[in-house]
DNA sequence: CGTACACAGTTGTTCAAACGATAATTGTCA
DNA sequence: TGACAATTATCGTTTGAACAACTGTGTACG
């Protein structure tokens, strides 16, 4: 299938054009697999204490404004990942006692959301097993290219990065 | 605990070391979060024809290799995602009537898959709403941007990236 | 007022992801 | 050869993702 013997990776020539359609899509078909793998090392932390990486995502937000509460939607808008399922997830973490929920005296359509001691000690235990894994991902990166790997993350998801402005930095300029 | 109120870091750039244990942790959940969002659009692409991007992924493998089978294991080593459930997503795809699958006459432990014409209608007819999707995905970067982006998503997965030597271009240095 | 609309969360349902166990075939080597 | 390990695919099952419909609550406006 004549392929290019030529592979010099030069950070700025497109390389592959003939296995993919345009450099756009090669860009998200990379982004795509190394998610997938860095991924696997990331759910590896957490399958053994019952939950998913998103759960533990939602326990670290809750863990920051803690001890306030905090609205499911709030929460589910401050999630790495779209949940379009807030309500199952916290069924879970509350069965496992991870959570506490009421509903709001004010505004009695929102539903409040805790974190519980034994949520705060799960998140805390995790802490040094979670930064382990982070450098077990990326490690390999010193922190400069670890810079320039942020920033072209944020810039690349700019466009679609709707009403996250509070939430989630980095999204400006 | 102990969040001290006043922020350090000024107002002038908040790096949330606050929110992100570590800069590798945070450029996990950078990838994450970009991942996601643009999937979002590509998934968009595919649903309306009762495939996921995943499956649109194996198509357009089978595509490449065509008149030529792939026996199952060989084509998930060449998704971008892993795929523990091969035979699953075969048997969907059988029953769209997109790909054909035989038990192989040397080795009877083989499945080899075929695309069929139906899919490579299909994978024909999506090609130019796929590339369209890439650039509203990925459009507003520039070129030299693209390429700094592709290269930094694989040295970022290169540790993690076994034996893929063959399937996926990018992993050397 | 009261009707209509917008919002927050829950529930039902369908489908895919994931893990493990199993069966069938082939390879290995004493 | 014959026992045992490795490979390959399938199946059972559990869990989570995703979308749509529905209930209850607040808001706007005539």
């Amino acid at each position: 299938m004549a392929r290019s013997r030529r592979s010099s990776v030069s950070a700025s020539r497109p390389p592959a054009a003939d296995r993919f359609d345009s450099l756009e899509q090669e860009a998200y078909l990379q982004l795509w697999r190394t998610y997938d793998r860095l991924r696997e090392l990331d759910e590896r932390v957490f399958s053994p204490h019952g939950i998913s990486a998103q759960q533990y995502n939602a326990l670290r937000v809750l863990r920051a404004v803690h001890p306030r509460g905090l609205p499911t939607s709030s929460l589910g808008a401050r999630l790495v990942s779209r949940a379009p399922d807030m309500t199952r997830m916290l069924d879970k973490l509350e069965e496992l006692g991870l959570v506490r929920r009421r509903r709001s005296l004010e505004n009695r359509r929102l539903v409040e959301v805790w974190i519980t001691p034994a949520g705060r000690s799960l998140v805390d235990r995790l802490a040094t097993a979670v930064r382990q894994c982070g450098h077990d991902q990326l490690g390999h990166l010193d922190r400069r290219t670890l810079g320039q790997f942020v920033d072209l993350l944020k810039r690349a998801r700019a466009p679609h990065d709707r009403d996250a402005a509070d939430a989630w930095p980095g999204n400006m300029r």
